[in-house]
DNA sequence: GGCTAAGCGAGACGGTACGTCTTGTCTTTAG
DNA sequence: CTAAAGACAAGACGTACCGTCTCGCTTAGCC
């Protein structure tokens, strides 16, 4: 017979007090841009909260959940949804999507808090997955529609490899941030559409 | 005037201890790959390099300039340097590197120490700006050397992009690893590199 | 007026864990008559009494700390106070005392924590006069009481000088014991009283 | 056939430096009384005599070692051996061996290192025997062969107990230095000289 | 007068304890 | 009766020193 175990007392999602989440993914986002990831503690995340250690224990895995749903919880604000514009015209809807990226990536205030969460994506494939399905797959997808719509209505060649051409688009903004390469301005998002969109474009 | 400095003394390179700095880079490198990043500790390191931890902090500043040099050592055996092919071919040879660039990533031997590294240098940007140096910007510029030779005989379009050129063909592969968005394979480079010649082939 | 500092985090001696001290206190005594005073580690210490060093160093400032605790422990759980007998016949009072002192000093299992808080505050100014304070002055000055009453009695002479009487009896055993040049036993401690009181007797 | 082993090397004396043994013992005095004998270390040592670790290591078994010599060259230096005055008058020669006693204790220059190798002596008893036969012993049997020769002249009582007179001397003044418990001076040295005598004198 | 063996200054080495820091759990206490 | 505050066990951090070793350089004494 199965009987009810002295279970190490999952919480419940209901009590949860919303101040309290409130305040640590606030105080983990302002500590990370202050002190950078390495100089980050649970525990001065905790102490900036004004909240026992106990508090962020209880509902997240690991500090690096915690700086996951901090940049959640921003794009979330920011964003409503992978809302991508379609005026009709391709070459000016990818620049708008790009401009976006380079701008979010170019952000000081958010660099440092991007950085912590692309460190700890390295070490925890679960939250990797986890920050791909809920951040970055949406906009790939939504890109990857735009595309196929201007397939559609021939904007661009027939055989385009759109699945290549998003990675195209994306790619070189992040190989450029990650490493620091160059500059993340606007022109540069436009320079990548143009070059991406060349091969693209029908003759 | 340079003058001499009363220096928190600095060692002497000339009585380095070559199978201690070699069994070090050993150990970070097969640490790496058998804990991982987040579990890896200098103690470690040492206790399996068969040194003392001050042998390693007496040669380097830190955790991830050892695991720099651990990667650094590997790819400086492996290649002799950013030869690029030129086989008058720029699509077979283009394809030659994007596939060594992607069998590289897909490498599980190598995959940890590379995550481990790509974590440290987004809290070190000097090692972020070395490991660019070293390892990153050769293999650019040498790609950038290709593509210009190549427009020099006509083989692509005069006004071609040649920087971005170069990150269409590198940020994708990157990306796809960062992120794990998809598989690594040949196939894949060859991908990559059809698309990102598209717009630079004359007409 | 006072006021709130922002302190470096004094410790609550209210929430202090009464078992882990006590464990502490036992491993110290235990490993100092074990390896000696010079092979004696706060690491070891901590290991010994399933505690992290740190539960150490947040209640004592130093080695020698601990020591003197472990110390003052035994003693006190031995003695109630420094209560001297009188069974009003002098010399027996005092042979009762030196015995006991000498039982002390010649106690193998005690001999190693004694050296060793011995040793300690050779180094440590404040932890000397603590040491003289809580142990040594109480017995001196119950010893010095005792011949006061005595002179009060007639039993020594009007001029005799307790303060250098009362170290005439403790100096030869301490000097003894420190520099191991004889024996300590109950007949050497009835030696030292009968020289000491011959001086004192009246004629 | 017995053969010359490859022995560990015992160093040849003949070929001393002694140059840099004078500097070792002059810079661990100096270090001593400077920092004390809880920060002295080997290497300071090493480096204020202008000598490498290995030749203090070559010559002297541990630091208290060289601790010891340096006591000793000291003490070399100042006495000639334990020559004890003899006036004829006892008091006088004994108040004579006590204020040098005192003295010596009391002198803050030397202090410290009677300190330092009083806390060695404590761990190496093998140190603790060269002490007291070099240093003590000497001091001891002068003073007992001075009391000696005056109970033959009948200064004090037939059955006086010289072994313990001694102690009754020297112990005293030793417990007050090692615990610090009162002055060290010459009216201190004349105390104790009196209450010793006043039991020995006969009446 | 040259050879050679040893002592020497220097300091890198393998170890290990230091005292501090952070982690994740457990306990106390104040609201 | 909950949650902050924080003590706890554990163990890595980066530093310091230990005692050994390996370098060249100097020096002494035997050929």
């Amino acid at each position: 017979m199965a009987y009810a175990l002295p279970m190490p007392n999952e919480p419940d999602p209901a009590r949860r007090n919303l101040r309290a989440q409130r305040a640590i993914l606030d105080a983990a986002r302002a500590l990370t841009s202050e002190v950078g990831y390495g100089a980050l503690t649970i525990k001065a995340i905790a102490a900036r909260a004004g909240v026992g250690k106990q508090t962020i224990y209880r509902w997240w895995p690991s500090k690096g959940a915690v700086l996951f749903d901090a940049l959640l919880a921003e794009s979330t604000d920011a964003e409503g949804g992978p809302n991508l514009p379609d005026t009709g015209d391709l070459p000016t809807d990818l620049r708008t999507v790009l401009r976006a990226v380079v701008a979010e990536l170019a952000d000081p205030h958010a660099d440092r808090l991007n950085r912590a969460v692309t460190a700890e994506i390295q070490d925890d494939e679960a939250l990797a997955g986890e920050l791909v399905r809920r951040l970055l797959r949406p906009q790939m997808d939504a890109t990857a529609a735009r595309l196929r719509s201007a397939r559609a209505v021939g904007q661009i060649t027939e055989d385009a490899d759109v699945e290549i051409a998003v990675e195209l688009l994306f790619g070189p903004a992040y190989h450029r941030w990650l490493l620091r390469t160059g500059p993340l301005d606007a022109a540069y998002a436009d320079r990548i559409v143009a070059s991406a969109l060349a091969g693209l474009t029908p003759r």
